[in-house]
DNA sequence: CGGGACATGTAAGATGTTACATGATTGA
DNA sequence: TCAATCATGTAACATCTTACATGTCCCG
């Protein structure tokens, strides 16, 4: 029974909608790739892509041209599946996604942009801009209660956390300003 | 049999360290607290308590004064804690943990901090310093080789990810200089 | 013709998630 | 006394990791 996509199916998703890719190809990206820090392990991919065939988000693609003589299936997402991330795309940003798979979120602000339109990715990015704005509160009302009984090594490290998450919110304010007024060009 | 100790463990162990207590309190700090993205679960919490102590890592603590009434167990690092912690710390730091476990080897200073003379925790930094140096050497070529073929949302993205390790990589120096030469105190 | 890269998959085992079960204590 | 909180735990389930199995193709 399809339970809930993982964060792995997604990522899966973005790398075919991207280029139809097989299975093999998926891994080496992943192994090579810095984004998405997914195992590029046989035993996590293949289960992940069945699940996703099953789900109908993908399809082997036909035969084709270039059939490259190995084993090889190329796979392709379907209608549904460009609808399954626009869909994840859209959906509102979730406090525990913030607070620990910020890496999952940017991946979405790259499909974002590739699926939806402009008016909608900037709305994308307004939610982003503000879970990351709302987590920063809170992580500094945080370290202003809290440093003062930490030891220094432990006020560094919450620094740490802070000055990470104020990092993505300049850079979230790059892309805003990127993509604020000339969305549609010529 | 035990296993590889997982990064809960550590963690726990680390909280236990700083002070005994009992597997709700943990659940609570993990709750609460935004270092450490573990999950709150008893169902995670509890085994991993439970391997922690066929480990010898902790046991719990004698009835001992504020028995608080309720079924409380408090549990207490064992000398063997200690040292499983202290070991962590002198280990060297691996690629993969530079990678996706940043948080843990934040945690890991802490600790290191705590449990380690200066000169160790010294050496503990200038790793770590030089962990993440070299990520970063392996990203900017990332970055200059592909970002090219990228879309300019994918160029973001990556740049996020790499200002964020150049941000930590502050950080870092910012500890290297806090305990440089003041490290034992009058 | 043999080794290495390509390519897909399965099996065993451990971990984590969600939901439930259980019971004591406190306070309204 | 009723509900919420404190407190520990288990069961079912899904996922991931590691290791193995299998077979094809290319090149030296």
């Amino acid at each position: 029974m399809p339970d809930q996509p993982t964060a792995l199916e997604y990522a899966l998703l973005g790398l075919l909608l991207q280029q139809p890719a097989s299975g093999y190809q998926l891994r080496r990206t992943f192994a090579a790739t810095p984004m998405g820090h997914h195992s590029d392990s046989p035993g996590s991919i293949y289960p992940a892509l069945k699940r996703m065939t099953r789900r109908g988000w993908i399809k082997p693609a036909p035969p084709s041209p270039a059939a490259n003589g190995r084993g090889t299936q190329v796979l392709a997402p379907t209608q549904r599946g460009r609808a399954a991330m626009s869909a994840l795309c859209r959906r509102p940003i979730e406090r525990h996604e913030v607070m620990h798979a910020m890496e999952s979120l940017w991946l979405r602000f790259v499909y974002a942009a590739a699926l939806l339109d402009v008016t909608e990715l900037r709305a994308f990015i307004e939610r982003l801009r503000n879970a990351v704005r709302e987590y920063l509160t809170e992580l500094r009302a945080y370290y202003r209660q809290h440093a003062k009984s930490l030891p220094p090594a432990g006020q560094i490290a919450l620094s740490a956390g802070i000055a990470i998450y104020e990092t993505q919110a300049r850079v979230i304010d790059r892309a805003r300003r990127h993509y604020s007024k000339e969305g549609s060009k010529p």
